[in-house]
DNA sequence: ACCTGAACACCGTTCAAGT
DNA sequence: ACCTGAACACCGTTCAAGT
């Protein structure tokens, strides 16, 4: 009787049996997240991915619709660190001016600390209405930055209508220098500043308040 | 004698024969060019060029040295079109401020217009310095802005100590716009302006200027 | 339920061979 | 000088078949 009787033939592959215990779909995006990072969104492919985890080509295909839907959830695990990184940074100020300029400050730095995970999430190879997760991420993380501003014009000490309206240039702002820092434009045309640096100065001028001398000088 | 009587044989493929004599190159550029603006730089493959040009798929390997090659030329005319539209944008306006803001509008107003061409000009698939004509085009573009800066620095009329320096907070405010109007994402985040409205707007914050109303009321 | 093996159509790239 | 034909290694995706 029994048909389940399946004691561990192989104990040199007990630990991938057990990786492979349902979690297949988790192992393939780490997967994914570590081959990205290596050789770069474009060198990415999902055969390599698979054979990396030790299964078939086709594996995936159980877990996934297709290649976009693994860099879907790529993708998403990014918005969820920038996410952190924005709540982090904003975390660390007081007034709304220098809470936003920190936010600013810590997306690029996670960009270009981040460069082939950013243009995962930029890239345009997805399109995140079709993945509800993936679009609920990075919702998240843009609320981050429409909270600050929400918090400074219910303050009075920022000026201005409507928080999503003006979230629109901030974000644009820190994207375009993130988005040239990572492909180099920047640097091309000659301007070699820190981009993170040059965040918070282009910010400080589009907020239209004069900039601190670098870091905050206390958190007190 | 002589060995080069070759009267034309096949009569239907003439014009092919002819379009072939020297300008494997154009044909293939062009036919890139409206490839990607078809199916987008994703779906874009060097084959299907060959194809359409009618050439064996190791033919492009004779003017190009590999696919990245020959998107960098068509990065190339985009930076091309582009830099005439910025032409065009600042020949319009007089005040710097105006003059700068209808550039930004133009630059955006170009992106999206083109987003696949745009894609590809920006979408890191071409390193740059790696294609010198394509630096070039891309560098035109760029000191567009920096001397539109530079003439209001001249004239005392905009305030501001480097250009270069200026132009940074700029470029990286248009491009973002247009690479989150592409992306859809400025959408996806409940941003329904028109980009280029958005472009307006947002510079005009930047250089600390009230915005004109629309359209510049008159030319005189 | 989950994975394998094999197949399909399609790439980018190389190279000997043709004219 | 310029192009073809054929080959190579590699994709993404599908599907019958295995356990």
């Amino acid at each position: 009787m029994s048909g389940k009787n399946r004691a561990p033939r192989r104990s040199a592959e007990q630990q991938r049996d057990i990786y492979h215990h349902g979690d297949l779909k988790r192992a393939l995006t780490d997967s994914a997240l570590v081959l990205v990072a290596e050789k770069g969104p474009k060198g990415f492919s999902l055969s390599e991915a698979a054979r990396r985890v030790g299964v078939s080509v086709a594996a995936p295909y159980r877990h996934f619709r297709d290649k976009a839907e693994l860099l879907a959830a790529v993708a998403e695990q990014g918005f969820l660190q920038l996410h952190a990184t924005l709540v982090d940074a904003g975390d660390s100020e007081s007034g709304p001016h220098e809470r936003i300029i920190e936010m600013g400050r810590g997306y690029v730095r996670w960009a270009v600390a981040h460069p082939d995970h950013y243009q995962v999430m930029f890239g345009g190879e997805i399109v995140k209405p079709d993945h509800p997760a993936l679009l609920g991420a990075a919702t998240r993380a843009f609320d981050d930055l429409l909270d600050a501003i929400a918090m400074g014009l219910g303050s009075g000490m920022l000026r201005g209508r409507d928080a999503r309206e003006m979230a629109g240039p901030v974000w644009s702002l820190v994207h375009g220098i993130a988005s040239l820092a990572i492909g180099g434009d920047l640097r091309h045309v000659g301007i070699r500043d820190d981009p993170e640096t040059l965040a918070g100065r282009s910010l400080a001028q589009l907020l239209g308040v004069a900039e601190a001398d670098s870091e905050p000088a206390s958190s007190s």
